[in-house]
DNA sequence: CCAGACGTTGTT
DNA sequence: GTCTGG
DNA sequence: CCAGACGTTGTT
DNA sequence: GTCTGG
């Protein structure tokens, strides 16, 4: 699945999302967490793309509270285009997630370990979103988003069986289209070919209160024993 | 008809 | 809002 | 995803 | 163990 990822550079990231130099200033964020606000690109009506600030957890617009959007953080490509929750999201209201890592923690033994994994490089990425605008009570209006997950490609199945999906830059575009039909929607949404690198980070990534450069500061990891117990 | 859910992951 | 279950 | 709470009464 | 909040 996809719990916690990074903006690491937004700088480079959001005109790449939106195809122009003109991309607001936001916050570098090493350990965005659920309910977090965080950058997203959606197209307008009139075509163009713009960035803005929702939070991490959908909230479907009929929902009586925002609570919901706890359980709302991912969308599985599987089911997203015919789930409750989701389904007028996928119809209508698709966007990109701006990022450049997440993480996954890797069970072992009685423990974890996360890893930040990113494009070679460090490239910037774009997960496959939804969106949703929900009004509540006295005016408020909150717009939030979910990540769209698939199985993991050969290198994170090491680590965790589901990974966010990264689009491709022609991906991209495809699914900002409102016209897009939704059979190439879904053909969208499979795990990425393109070369990633897997980096042990820090517990430190643990603590959603922490978002700090040294979220990605590589560990190295005691090998695992190969056979027997250890007593 | 009304009430209650609407989700993913992981673990057993 | 819409669907499922009682 | 992980961390932290998990409760009631009464008083300020 | 399970739920809520970040």
């Amino acid at each position: 699945m996809c719990g916690r990822y990074t903006v690491s550079n937004p700088g480079e990231i959001l005109p790449e999302l939106l195809g122009h130099d003109a991309a607001p200033e936001m916050a570098a964020r090493y350990n965005v967490a659920p309910t977090q606000d965080a950058p997203v690109v959606v197209a307008q009506p009139n075509g163009e793309r713009s960035a803005r600030l929702m939070r991490w957890g959908l909230v479907p617009y009929w929902a009586n509270g925002i609570e919901i959007g706890g359980r709302m953080i991912n969308a599985r490509a599987e089911t997203a285009a015919t789930k409750p929750a989701f389904r007028d999201s996928f119809a209508r209201r698709r966007c990109l997630v701006a990022a450049d890592g997440f993480y996954e923690w890797q069970r072992i033994g009685g423990g974890k370990q996360p890893y930040l994994i990113r494009l070679a490089g460090g490239a910037p990425m774009a997960f496959a979103g939804l969106w949703d605008r929900w009004r509540g009570p006295r005016g408020r209006v909150l717009e939030s988003f979910a990540i769209v997950t698939t199985g993991a490609n050969e290198l994170v199945e090491a680590i965790h069986d589901r990974m966010p999906v990264v689009l491709t830059r022609n991906g991209r575009a495809t699914w900002l289209d409102v016209q897009a039909p939704t059979d190439d929607l879904i053909g969208l949404l499979r795990p990425t070919a393109e070369p990633m690198e897997t980096v042990p980070v820090s517990d430190r990534v643990n603590n959603p209160a922490n978002d700090s450069l040294d979220c990605l500061q590589p560990v190295i990891v005691p090998p695992a024993p190969t056979q027997g117990s250890l007593f």
